[in-house]
DNA sequence: ATTAAAAGCGCCCTCTGCTGGACCTCA
DNA sequence: ATGAGGTCCAGCAGAGGGCGCTTTTAAT
């Protein structure tokens, strides 16, 4: 048999409908229910054999409908079909896998080509002990259409060859020589078909094929009933592989297909739920003793296979083939047809081939995320959960994952924190990716030109740009014509000249006093006409004193070592602190304590009376009240004195 | 029936790279 | 005071390595 060589007994072509036995007038029954009338029976005359790969050539009768292979007795089995179309993707299949080259012969060149029209191949298989492959022109067909048929025998296989069937098939009466007469010869006798085309379910465009073994007794033996060797066909669908097309065995139940009954039937095994050894630490229960010694180890630790390259054990063996492709011989037997990847493991390249593909078959539950494996889902979730399982063992800050974590004890508590040098400028960043944008943004060419915002240079890189720039920083390029002044910006130099020329070209609306600088005009107004200007004040967080600038209180912060912390601001404190020096100069007191001003920071408007001042105590504003024209330079004096 | 080999599934890990907010420096 | 630009940092996802364990298949 070439049943292995043979093939495609996929869904894509055929399925079984049903097998049943039939009554001895199985014929007569058939033929009454007008599935085959008008019948012809053909005897071996009309049956070319050739080999294992037969062809059958049924003609019918003029107006009559179906097809009839048949010889003296009628079997009991009936076994009734789906056929399906085979497509021009198949021919492959055809031309590798189903036909030896005597079946080519045999077949004279009906299923060889390709482009001829295709051939439909139906499956015939009574699921236990034979099988029958055979061709039709491949189409969709009528009843009518039918009626003139060649049916091409591509294999009848099996079982055939142990001793417990009598349903073997032979290459006709000669040897290898297809025989003039044809037929399919049993060991002891010849073997012929019945086959009765009929409409599939109503509205399929199947057309279901009934093959019947007319030799009487030969199958007695035999189950009532396959094991299910029922495939579901789709008559459109004409993916299966080649390799699956060398597999007329097909479970029912699973995907499973091979060109041996022994193999179906065991596989068949695979899907019992019998599993009579158990575990007794676990309970857990398995087919086979191996199985369970297997799981036992996982218990107790046994590891059996040790590596001989490194310390390494494993409980199976396969483990053991494993590690030493990772880790020593570095083979990697599958292959990308893509790209150069290569992986120890199957599912690896599986895992890598949607990186091609763009699959993603783990979908998130809770967003439009998908993951192209669990792993990576459930990562994603944890975004969703807020989970952090990774806690750092120093500050115990916790994180979504154990890369996140390590980079962070890394940078954060270890001693030799690796750092990366820009490999363009002196620069030394913490993280890699942070150099890589570094040099993104520094130090890549862009293609519009960057000018120097002091001079026409202009450069191609935003680091010689930046660099340029940086060598303007000290320049005083700006130089007075009236005298040795110099300075760096333009501005600063036309106020200067205005020293020289005289000008004060901003004009204070409220007094007309003028000035040559508008920011000098602005203060001028706020500080004398502005009735709602409330200068901002910092305070020493130790000693309370105020200052106009953080600067200033900076510097002072630092002699009264009141501590390197940024002072919260102390609000706006209503001060005139340069008004209230002027009032003690005035009143004589230059040489008042320097915290004279602590207490009472009041100051009187003896230069501008009538306007209210404010006054703060301790640097808290009080507000104005009780302070106003009244207040003279002596109480204030009085005040600071207590 | 048994065993070895192969296949398959799942889990966890590392490395990598990108992103955006926080923070800092500087003009 | 302010805005621009650079670095720090955690979050998050892509890709792949490695192993534990079970199941299936092939060979004996």
């Amino acid at each position: 048999m070439a049943g292995t060589e043979l093939s495609v007994p996929s869904e894509q072509f055929t399925k079984i409908k049903a097998w049943e036995l039939m009554p001895p007038k199985a014929l007569e029954v058939v033929q009454e229910e007008g599935a085959c009338r008008g019948r012809e029976h053909l005897g071996p005359g009309n049956v070319e054999a050739q080999g294992t790969y037969g062809l059958l050539e049924a003609k019918m009768l003029e107006g009559e409908r179906g097809l009839v292979l048949t010889t003296e007795e009628s079997e009991k089995h009936i076994v009734t079909l789906q056929t399906v179309h085979f497509s021009s993707e198949d021919v492959q299949l055809q031309d590798v896998g189903w036909l030896t080259p005597q079946g080519r012969e045999g077949v004279q060149g009906a299923v060889r080509q390709a482009s001829g029209g295709e051939q439909s191949l139906l499956w015939l298989d009574d699921g236990s002990q034979q099988c029958v492959a055979i061709s039709i022109q491949e189409d969709t067909y009528t009843l009518q259409e039918l009626e003139v048929m060649q049916l091409h025998i591509l294999e009848v296989s099996v079982a055939a060859a142990s001793e417990d069937t009598k349903f073997v098939l032979e290459k006709g009466q000669g040897e290898d020589q297809p025989s003039a007469e044809g037929g399919f010869r049993a060991q002891t006798q010849e073997q012929f078909f019945l086959v009765e085309a009929k409409p599939g379910d109503e509205g399929s465009d199947e057309i279901v094929l009934t093959i019947s073994n007319l030799n009487v007794g030969e199958q007695e033996d035999r189950p009532a009933s396959g094991q299910g060797r029922v495939e579901k066909a789709n008559s459109t669908n004409n993916q299966k592989k080649a390799k699956e097309a060398k597999q007329p065995f097909c479970c029912d139940s699973c995907v499973f297909t091979s060109s041996r009954i022994s193999s179906f039937n065991r596989h068949m095994k695979t899907h019992s739920t019998e599993k009579p050894h158990m575990c007794h630490l676990c309970l857990k229960a398995f087919r086979t003793v191996t199985l369970l010694r297997n799981h036992i180890n996982t218990h107790t630790g046994t590891r059996p296979y040790k590596c001989g390259d490194c310390v390494m054990a494993f409980v199976t063996s396969g483990e053991l083939v494993r590690h030493r492709r990772y880790k020593h011989t570095h083979e990697k037997p599958f292959k990308c047809s893509i790209c150069k990847y290569a992986s120890v493991e199957a599912s690896k390249l599986k895992r890598h081939t949607r990186s091609h593909t763009g699959e993603r078959p783990f979908q998130c539950s809770l967003c439009s995320y998908a993951s192209k494996d669990t792993y990576k889902l459930k990562r994603h979730m944890r975004t969703h959960s807020g989970e952090k399982p990774y806690e750092c063992h120093v500050c115990h800050t916790r994180f979504t994952q154990s890369g996140t974590m390590k980079i962070h004890v890394l940078q954060k508590h270890s001693k030799n924190v690796p750092k990366y040098q820009c490999p363009h400028c002196a620069t030394i960043i913490a993280r890699k990716s942070d150099l890589r944008v570094h040099l993104r943004n520094l130090h890549t060419y862009k293609a519009t030109e960057m000018k120097c915002r002091y001079c026409t240079a202009v450069f191609h890189e935003r680091y010689a740009l930046v660099q340029h720039q940086k060598t303007h920083k000290n320049e005083k390029r700006f130089k007075c014509e009236y005298c040795s002044y110099a300075c760096k910006q333009e501005r600063h130099m036309t106020v200067h000249i205005r020293t020289h020329t005289g000008e004060k070209p901003f004009t204070c609306v409220s007094c007309n006093k003028c000035f040559r600088q508008k920011q000098l005009l602005n203060v001028h107004f706020r500080k004398y006409h502005d009735a709602d200007f409330i200068p901002t004040v910092y305070q020493c967080p130790k000693c309370s004193k105020s200052f106009s600038r953080w600067n200033n209180m900076q510097r002072h912060c630092a002699k009264c070592d009141a501590g390197q912390g940024k002072p919260a601001a102390s609000g706006k404190v209503r001060r005139v602190k340069r008004r209230k020096l002027a009032i003690l100069k005035e009143a004589g007191k230059e040489d008042a304590p320097k915290d004279a001003t602590k207490e009472v920071s009041a100051v009187s408007v003896k230069q501008y009376p009538g306007e209210m001042v404010p006054v703060c105590y301790g640097g808290v504003a009080v507000g104005n009240k009780g302070l106003d024209e009244d207040l003279s330079c002596e109480m204030i004096l009085q005040m600071m004195d207590k």
